[in-house]
DNA sequence: CTAGACTCTCCCGCGCGATGGAGAGTCGGA
DNA sequence: TCCGACTCTCCATCGCGCGGGAGAGTCTAG
């Protein structure tokens, strides 16, 4: 007795994910189906779960769908992607510091504008707005 | 002698946007023109310089034209739009701290989970990757 | 008068990760 | 046999701020 795999809508309720992100991911190569029935129905491994899990979690830490297929695909090429993933996260930090570093190069902009504001200026027919000097 | 308006190449030109940003601007409401000519061209006012000043001005700073569009509407309305400004700005000031918030978080979870990182484990076949246990 | 610069409208595309719906086919239980 | 649940493919849409290009018309200098 051999597992024939699960429908895609089995998956979905299994996975937590919709029948269309299923598809979506299948169409873009990050989970494999095991083949179809005759019927022509996707049939889903049990491995899917776990592979279902592990996207989940690189999403969450902020890597993209393509970042996250380049670890699956060393997975999948029978290695333990556990180095690129350090690699795909060290990046991701290196991201996040520089977002990081715009974010308060922006708000340190707006404290400074709205430190001088003034709320009843002098009109100035050739700015818009005073305060703004624009 | 008046001033009959300048083309969308010249205000393109002068103001260092595009055309088609132009167009799109005043297809919005941002950027009224002041009609069109025989020939169907748009004509812009001077005043159009000062009003790309101060949209490309909000727009560093990190609004939305439609958020713009309302600061507009204000001056538009013959009022000194710095009340609206100084609350939109403020709002601003929310989300990036919002945003700063949140990148924080995630790279404290990257961090932490970077510094247990082990680059050789055992493997695992119930996991993709051992490291995240997923 | 003509070449070439300029402008017009209209429609498509991008990134990114999906979501929604139409219309058709498949499957399982009563 | 028939209903309803399920699945298929294909195409469109979202947000946001534009950019590209086709095909046609307009203006201006020589």
């Amino acid at each position: 007795m051999q597992s024939i795999g699960m429908k895609i809508g089995v998956l979905s309720r299994r996975s937590g994910m919709t029948v269309k992100t299923l598809r979506y991911y299948e169409e873009l190569g990050l989970l494999p189906a095991i083949g179809r029935s005759e019927g022509g129905y996707r049939l889903f491994a049990e491995e899917s779960l776990q592979r279902l899990e592990f996207i989940r979690r690189l999403k969450t830490l902020g890597l993209s769908l393509e970042e996250i297929q380049g670890c699956l695909a060393v997975h999948d090429a029978g290695d333990l992607p556990c180095g690129d993933i350090q690699r795909q996260l060290e990046r991701q930090i290196g991201r996040i510091d520089g977002q990081i570093q715009e974010l308060h190069q922006l708000r340190k902009e707006l404290q400074g504008l709205l430190a001088g504001w003034q709320s009843h200026p002098a009109k100035d027919s050739e700015v818009i707005c005073p305060n703004l000097r624009v």
